[in-house]
DNA sequence: TTACTAACCTATTCACTCA
DNA sequence: TGAGTGAATAGGTTAGTAA
């Protein structure tokens, strides 16, 4: 400690000597020799300084200290010291990150005026920023997720191996669990003690402020991955602490629920009888206003816990009686629309298993399925976040293994997934003239995949092309061409004997967003049956209409990421291109039910309702070609989806 | 079509700080 | 001394541009 105080000092002293490096153009305007900030750093290093930084905290810099005899050093610590920003100037620099999160170029260089760091380091310090951020968003863990799912009950939740692909499996349970609330990082978890503490009445006010976090902090996952955060804690923990039992309460209300909904919509959505419910502000925002309450799921109940929500090694999401386990009170399982009055019941014939002893929760779509149509119009499953985010529900959708049991017959049903996604997976890989399955990461995935969609396609078209892919067209309006396109492109599909069962969502898209399920399990493509008020689609962040909202002054920037810097530079954290278009779907659309993707031999479904010429094809394609026989590749796919979410732990 | 560039991301390393 | 924090690096992806 001593020696790195007197090094630094010494690499002060010296640096006095060296005139500061410009390290950006714009860096002239920092003047070198009296920056106090870069005076401190010197003093910061030195515990042994006059005067010692107050505790916790490195910030503790003193710009009081006298600038002339400490000078600024930014040439220092190749590999030796590292300075850190000083108190001033990580005021300035978190200001500037209140304001923008992801500054351009120029805010960058305007910040850097302000600071004594060059363009480097400030784009730096906002990248550790941000990421720093994100993990403090990261995706709950299992335990958290069932416990906001059930509210006040107990909750349970085994957690999973290390195993990378089991723990996005597992995450997958979380997120087909459930719902996220930000900033739920392991310091708050408590240690695994009480396997059945009272969730009810453990709701911190840290929780509840966290729930409460700004839209910028409750970015996802991602899901924020987001979901797909990196330093996911909950594997973390879920490592340190395998299969230890946790508990954990929540408060009611999650902002940051949606996603997690959204994914939990996959096949493991709890029956909506339960007492113990969450509240899915979020996800209420991107339906209908006609739900009751304004919530999906019933109001967070006050009453004792009587179920727990259980993970199996499975990866299973099951409510399973607490012990001791009090009468329930509803005796027959209620149906969303009983619980709701949603709408028509599905599959009135397939009734979920209620069962007290394990009780598997009913698919999203179930639930879903019921909510009402916007303008008698189909709309693809769409929640209020997507992407990327939710592999997990693509996991559900294709792991056979999660539907193999009491679920099977409604599962196996459901599995089919969609016909539509299927083709548009066909046609993706057939321009790539190979399966997405031989590549060996995520990265080579999207990689190749970004070269199956060739570019110029993509730029020949309007900037919105990337929504409008062919599944999108397939999905909005079908005139007389499009039904012969469709036709035309099956055709060579059938012709396709390599055609691989991975679904390329949109068609043409190619980064991995793209591949992101809805939260329902379904593949989400790309596409929405109409183009928004805006001209934007729905499969997607929400577009630009064209090119001329680039940005002008960054015109590398794509027009969706400037637009969405400018609504919400929150959404922007998790991935700059990733952002999920569900937190911004609050306005008109924000109403929009939840569409499912089901076989056309479901009448009630929305892809009942697409032409029936359509659904004929896609139905014997679906049987036909792709789905039987490509089932071990498309639980490939689920793990190398899970992966490239950055699920690795 | 390809190469380049910029921006962003995640994961990681490692210096620094503090209890 | 170990854990936490933050600066920095490495490797990767995406998107725009120019040749």
């Amino acid at each position: 400690m001593d020696e790195h105080a007197l090094l630094t000092r010494l690499e002060s002293d010296q640096s006095t000597m060296d005139p500061r490096a410009p390290s950006s153009p714009s860096e002239p305007s920092t003047p070198p020799a009296p920056s106090p900030d870069a005076a401190c750093d010197g003093l910061l290093n030195s515990p042994d300084s006059s005067n010692p930084a107050p505790s916790g905290s490195q910030s503790s810099l003193e710009p009081s200290q006298d600038p002339s005899a400490l000078a600024v050093d930014e040439e220092r610590h190749p590999k030796g010291k590292r300075k850190r920003t000083a108190a001033k100037d990580k005021a300035v620099l978190e200001t500037a990150y209140n304001a923008n999160p992801k500054p351009d170029k120029a805010a960058r260089l305007d910040i850097v005026k302000r600071v004594s760091l060059n363009e480097k380091e400030v784009q730096i310090w906002f990248q550790n920023r941000r990421q720093n951020d994100r993990r403090k968003s990261r995706p709950l863990s299992p335990q958290e997720i069932a416990a906001l799912r059930y509210g006040g009950m107990h909750v349970v939740a085994h957690l999973i191996p290390s195993d990378p692909l089991h723990d996005s499996s597992f995450s997958s349970d979380n997120s087909s669990l459930s719902l996220g609330v930000p900033d739920m990082s392991r310091p708050q978890f408590p240690p695994p003690s009480p396997p059945h503490c009272d969730l009810a009445t453990s709701n911190s006010s840290d929780e509840a402020e966290k729930v409460q976090e700004t839209p910028q902090e409750a970015r996802s996952w991602e899901a924020r991955g987001s979901v797909s955060n990196g330093e996911s804690a909950a594997p973390v923990s879920a490592e340190r602490e395998p299969r230890q039992l946790l508990s954990r309460s929540f408060s009611g209300s999650i902002g940051y629920l949606a996603n997690r909904w959204n994914t939990a919509s996959s096949f493991s959505t709890p029956p909506l009888s339960r007492d113990d419910s969450f509240r899915l502000d979020d996800l209420t925002s991107s339906c209908p206003a006609t739900i009751p309450s304004g919530s999906i799921l019933p109001p967070p109940s006050s009453q004792p816990s009587r179920f727990r929500l259980s993970m199996s090694l499975e990866g299973k999401a099951e409510v399973v009686p607490s012990i001791p386990s009090p009468p329930r009170r509803s005796v027959a399982p209620p149906t969303p629309e009983t619980l709701y009055g949603l709408g028509p019941t599905r599959r009135p014939e397939l009734q979920r298993s209620y069962s007290t002893p394990t009780i598997t929760l009913p698919p999203i779509s179930m639930i879903t399925s019921s909510l009402p149509q916007t303008n008698s119009q189909p709309l693809p499953p769409r929640l209020t976040r997507g992407r990327s985010r939710d592999v997990h529900a693509w996991e559900f959708c294709c792991d056979a293994e999660n539907r193999e049991d009491a679920l099977t017959a409604q599962a196996k049903h459901e599995s089919r997934g969609s016909a539509i996604a299927a083709i548009s997976l066909l046609r993706s890989t057939s321009a790539t003239g190979g399966s997405p399955l031989q590549q060996s990461s995520g990265a080579k995935r999207t990689a190749t995949m970004s070269k199956a969609a060739p570019r110029n396609e993509m730029a020949k078209r309007a900037k919105l092309s990337r929504t409008t892919s062919s599944v999108a067209r397939m999905q909005t309006t079908l005139g007389p061409s499009d039904k012969h396109n469709i036709q035309r492109d099956f055709n060579k599909l059938s012709a396709k004997p390599k055609a691989s069962p991975l679904v390329s969502l949109s068609g043409h898209d190619s980064d991995k967003e793209n591949w992101s399920p809805d939260e329902d399990g379904n593949p989400r493509p790309s596409f929405r049956h109409a183009p928004r008020t805006n001209g934007t689609s729905w499969g997607r962040r929400p577009l630009p209409s064209g090119p001329s909202k680039i940005d002008k002054k960054q015109p590398r920037r794509t027009p969706a990421r400037v637009l969405l810097e400018g609504r919400n530079p929150a959404f922007l954290s998790n991935r700059a291109n990733t952002a999920p278009t569900g937190g911004f779907r609050r306005g008109k659309r924000a109403q929009s039910p939840l569409d499912i993707y089901e076989d056309a031999e479901n009448n009630n479904s929305p892809a009942s309702r697409r032409p029936a010429a359509l659904d004929d094809e896609v139905e014997r394609f679906m049987r036909g070609q792709v789905s039987p026989s490509k089932k071990g590749d498309v639980d490939a796919v689920a793990g190398l989806l899970s992966l490239s979410q950055g699920n690795w732990r």
